[in-house]
DNA sequence: AAATCAACGCTTTTT
DNA sequence: GCGTTGATTT
């Protein structure tokens, strides 16, 4: 049989990991080392060499997007349709094995999946119902508790108070809040998880049957996964399955959401059969680039062990830029940006990287004014949207009436005469009668006064009369139905600030119906689920990145966690100061100092060819200014690989703020000594007006170097900031 | 029920 | 400093 398409590509290190005999396995896999690759390739390795079935594969991945990239480069790999393998993410997985199971898992058929949102909605109603001070209890706090105790596959009565009252309290809410979700019939995303692990571990027929239909199970992104979702893997896999997992303990940087490192350790332990594969060698960055990374991550202690190497050159060393304060760092990665683009480089190939999403605003800014094409990731998803979480809402009712946190969500909205006085006799009704508030408000109409009471059953017939309308209607018109028919889009295109997105977004809930394949969700296959219903978990599950790329060729914007998985010719690390990476809040505990320094391995290891290191030496935070020093990460990196670069001899300060362009020549220029220039040879001064033969008038903002090479940067009216060179653009002064 | 105001808080994020 | 949220006002 030829095997030379599986292992040809393949490194010594690849393809023992790729070829080991069946058997579970731990690949520890460097950042850039080919893990993805390694990965497909076992699976299309298991199929042709080994004749497994593809039935009793499965590939767990963290995100949708992990996935469905595994699933199209098996598909390419394998030239077979991929459906009978289960590839998908620890929860999607989870949901598709409880739509088949719901009763064994003593779940109402029509179980509703829970957003963080939703989540924090119930927890807030629990408190009301139990007449406790949100004050004293954070419903975040709440939250967090309660995900923290189902992360480690806790049920309340696992929990003691240990004499706690605090505690005590907590136990009591986490108690509460379930008994709200079992009677909604909802599910959150830890009880996903939570639930399953259940159902395997109590019902040994469905252990027994999955255990022998899936004997290969794949994990990446190992070192993420937190207690339940391990203890999930072994169930799954049992004692004599054959797990294959890859991870990378120097790119653990969720612990602070429950993953535990220490489940790569706990794995060698759990299973003596275990082989381990290391792969050091790295395809992505230059020499210089992984030096630094292997420098900087060799201060934290407890490591696997690794050492990432390179066979391709040394490449440039890593470019460090002081910037006067933040707006300058920004005018800084603009310019170097605008460089590369000049010399063929594509805006994609550039990704801006910071430690938190705030930083992200004067880089917009400065993009903006530069008319520099960008997209930000992070932030605000398109199914978490307000507007389309109340279109959903209605959806969810129509689909199931006993989805409280959607009856609570959209029974007032548009306003129609149903307010806190009505709803709290509904409440109050469903709490005694232990039912859900469609029930409540159904049965207790006497109770209501008239007009409440009215607009209480004309709510409802509504939902009911929308039912009936959309029952033979195609998903998206179902939707577009909904829409309509339930006065969302009249109340949004009343409402004048910000309206107008608002119903595009709408629309575009619209579209996403119309594009949504239910036949694709692991979820439709799994039972005879309405595409309505296998929409909306899907609506859920999936944040609905992705959608919006419009294919402009755009400077990429995100945070260091959201980059981890990514690589770029030409990374910028900005911010890079103390307090902000490292993280003031993290700098207190080894371990989360250690995590930071994790997340900054995560950031040079993105680099392929050209890394940017830069920190501003004053920055306006939370609207004061503060001076950081520069972060102690940058002094972890050899000085020989650092070139500090300083292209303005002169200091480009705020034309327009005087007091404060004194100062910035002090606090600046250390090495080289620069004299103050106000004037150009010419007479012209920054701030000045000037006009320009091509681009008409503007203001001078900067300007740079002298004699010949004197540039200036020039804000033009209409054609935004160029730079120019003073000898060439004979700028006339007005 | 809409509009306006004060208070808060401020890492990282997927599902 | 800004954006969100809850409370108060009309």
């Amino acid at each position: 049989m030829d095997i030379s398409h599986l292992v040809d590509k393949l490194n010594d290190a690849q393809r023992q990991a790729v070829t080991a005999p069946i058997g579970p396995a731990l690949v520890l896999a460097g950042a850039g080392s080919g893990k993805t690759r390694v990965l497909t390739h076992r699976v299309a390795w298991l199929v042709e060499v080994e004749n497994v079935s593809p039935q009793s594969i499965m590939a767990v991945t963290f995100t949708n997007k992990a996935a469905a990239e595994m699933r199209a480069r098996i598909e390419h790999m394998l030239q077979l349709p991929t459906a009978p393998l289960w590839i998908g993410t620890f929860h999607g997985i989870a949901h598709r094995l409880l739509r088949i199971h719901w009763r064994e898992a003593k779940l109402p058929q029509s179980f509703q999946i829970m957003d963080a949102d939703d989540q924090q909605r119930t927890v807030k109603k629990v408190l009301k119902a139990l007449n406790l001070d949100e004050e004293r209890w954070v419903p975040k706090e709440v939250v967090w508790f309660i995900n923290a105790q189902k992360d480690a596959g806790l049920r309340p009565n696992n929990l003691k108070s240990e004499g706690d009252f605090n505690r005590e309290q907590m136990i009591k809410l986490y108690a509460a809040y379930q008994d709200a979700c079992e009677r909604g019939g909802m599910v959150d995303f830890a009880e996903l998880l939570l639930r399953v692990f259940e159902l395997l571990r109590d019902n040994l027929d469905l252990q027994a049957h999955y255990r022998r239909r899936f004997q290969h199970v794949l994990v990446d992104e190992f070192q993420d996964t937190n207690a339940i979702q391990y203890q999930w893997l072994r169930l799954l896999a049992g004692p004599e399955g054959n797990p294959f997992v890859v991870g990378d303990d120097d790119q653990s940087i969720y612990a602070w959401r429950g993953a535990k490192v220490g489940n790569l350790l706990q794995f060698q332990k759990d299973y003596s059969r275990l082989k381990v594969f290391r792969l050091e060698q790295n395809y992505r960055s230059s020499g210089n680039i992984l030096k630094a990374a292997n420098k900087l991550i060799e201060n934290n202690s407890g490591r696997m062990g690794k050492n990432l190497w390179t066979q391709g050159n040394e490449g440039e060393l890593i470019k460090l830029y002081s910037a006067y304060n933040e707006r300058d760092e920004s005018d800084f990665v603009v310019n170097r940006i605008r460089h590369w683009i000049d010399k063929g480089g594509k805006r994609s190939e550039c990704a801006i990287l910071y430690r938190s999403n705030a930083q992200s605003r004067v880089f917009e800014e400065a993009m903006i004014s530069a008319r520099m094409p960008y997209k930000v990731y992070g932030g605000l998803r398109f199914f978490e949207r307000q507007e389309i979480k109340d279109a959903l809402a209605y959806l969810r009712l129509v689909h199931n009436r006993g989805d409280d946190t959607s009856f609570e969500r959209v029974v007032n909205l548009p306003t129609r005469g149903i307010g806190q006085r009505t709803m709290e006799i509904v409440r109050d009704y469903a709490r005694a009668n232990a039912c859900t508030l469609w029930n409540a408000a159904g049965a207790n109409m006497q109770a209501l006064g008239s007009k409440g009471g009215i607009a209480l059953h004309g709510f409802m017939l509504m939902i009911e009369k929308m039912e009936q309308a959309i029952r033979e209607l195609p998903l998206h018109e179902q939707v577009d139905h909904v829409i309509a028919h339930s006065g969302l889009l009249t109340h949004y295109r009343n409402d004048k600030n910000g309206g107008e997105a608002r119903i595009e977004n709408l629309e575009e809930l619209v579209s996403a119906a119309r594009g949504f394949n239910a036949d694709n969700t692991n979820a439709a296959e799994a039972g005879e689920m309405t595409p309505l219903a296998a929409f909306l978990s899907h609506a859920v599950l999936e944040s609905g990145e992705g959608q919006a790329n419009d294919g402009e060729d755009c400077v990429q914007m995100m945070t260091l966690h959201t980059a981890k998985g990514l690589e770029f010719p030409m990374v910028f690390l900005c911010g890079m100061e103390e307090n902000l990476f490292p993280h003031s809040r993290s700098v207190n505990e080894p371990s989360g100092l250690e995590e930071e320094r994790r997340l900054c391995y995560v950031g040079i290891t993105r680099a392929m060819k050209h890394l940017f290191i830069s920190y501003a030496e004053s920055r306006r935070l939370h609207g004061m200014d503060s001076h950081h020093s520069p972060s102690r990460f940058i002094r972890e990196i050899p000085s020989e690989l650092l070139e500090e670069i300083r292209p303005r001899i002169q200091v480009s300060r705020p034309v327009y703020t005087s007091g404060y362009a004194s100062s910035s020549a002090n606090g600046y220029s250390s090495s080289r000594s620069s004299k103050m220039v106000e004037d150009t040879p010419n007479g012209i001064k920054l701030g000045q007006r000037v006009r320009h033969g091509k681009y008409g008038e503007g203001v001078v903002l900067k300007f740079e170097g002298d004699g010949s090479h004197a540039r200036v940067e020039v804000r033009f009216e209409r054609q935004g900031t160029k730079w120019l060179m003073l000898a060439m653009a004979k700028l006339e002064t007005i």
